[in-house]
DNA sequence: ACGAGATTTAGACTAAGTCTAAATCAAACT
DNA sequence: AGTTTGATTTAGACTTAGTCTAAATCTCGT
């Protein structure tokens, strides 16, 4: 009769960990830190309470084109932006024009569910510091 | 003095089976075929082989979300719809607006440089059989 | 034909994540 | 309050995808 228990202590501490960290930590990230904070938790209920999170809405699942699966505790629709320099994530939340989305159905004929858009650049403290060090070099 | 033997014998053979596979092959379904083919290949070679073609621009590589890699010979700028049902990916050639990427450019404060796109759906095939299935259940 | 440097190979290794079976827990009965 | 029951947690074995290493092989220029 699907009793499934709320939120576990375990779980209530892996999406506080996702939560606070302003990052978008890994499940190797997160289980680092809830050790460091002290916390005994298992390498595996931190995967089964991610996947149990990302299942119920309270996490999405994002991957940025590394191996790895990063967190993130903002579920609402928006896109990332990843600086090839520092490594930075950040979220973008520009929307995709909708004309776009109803070309991309005609053109493919595909119903569409999901528009999953990771951005790679530079972000603005590395542009500067990109900048600096040419004019460094040109002195 | 950087002189790189240009396409061996077993790049190219990694190559052609890309180009000619319509799918998007990963690193195992290359060794696969290439085995079935009778080609005596190694492992790291498909793998070796594979990261010189995509630094060399012949290839593209291409995550949808799973864990592995799948390579592209389509080398253009395009995205990737992936179908939930059957699991097809499809090339996508339609732009994104211009005026999209400097509103996200000015947004973030990023200089960017790629947008990758993998957009989840119904392919057409798939959305009929759904169609189909639901009239036989009302009958 | 020879030497130098690049490429290929087999197999050990790594990283990220899943699976399994036993142990533990927490809510609901009695 | 003690027991039962099903869900959750745990440790550790396992899987998958890919990298690394050192030895063997190949190819080009002489």
């Amino acid at each position: 009769m699907e009793s499934h228990r709320p939120l576990t202590k375990q779980r209530e501490l892996v999406y506080q960990t996702v939560l606070c960290g302003k990052d978008h930590p890994t499940a190797a990230d997160i289980l680092e830190r809830l050790h460091a904070q002290g916390h005994r938790i298992s390498y595996a209920t931190v995967y089964n309470s991610l996947r149990y999170l990302t299942e119920n809405g309270l996490l999405k699942e994002l991957k940025v084109g590394e191996s790895v699966s990063r967190y993130d505790a903002r579920t609402e629709p928006h896109h990332h932006i990843v600086c090839r320099s520092c490594g930075r994530v950040d979220e973008v939340f520009t929307p995709i024009p909708e004309a776009f989305v109803l070309q991309v159905g005609e053109d493919t004929q595909y119903h569409i569910e999901e528009m999953d858009l990771v951005i790679h650049g530079l972000c603005s403290a590395c542009k500067e510091r990109n900048r600096t060090m040419k004019a460094s070099l040109n002195s």
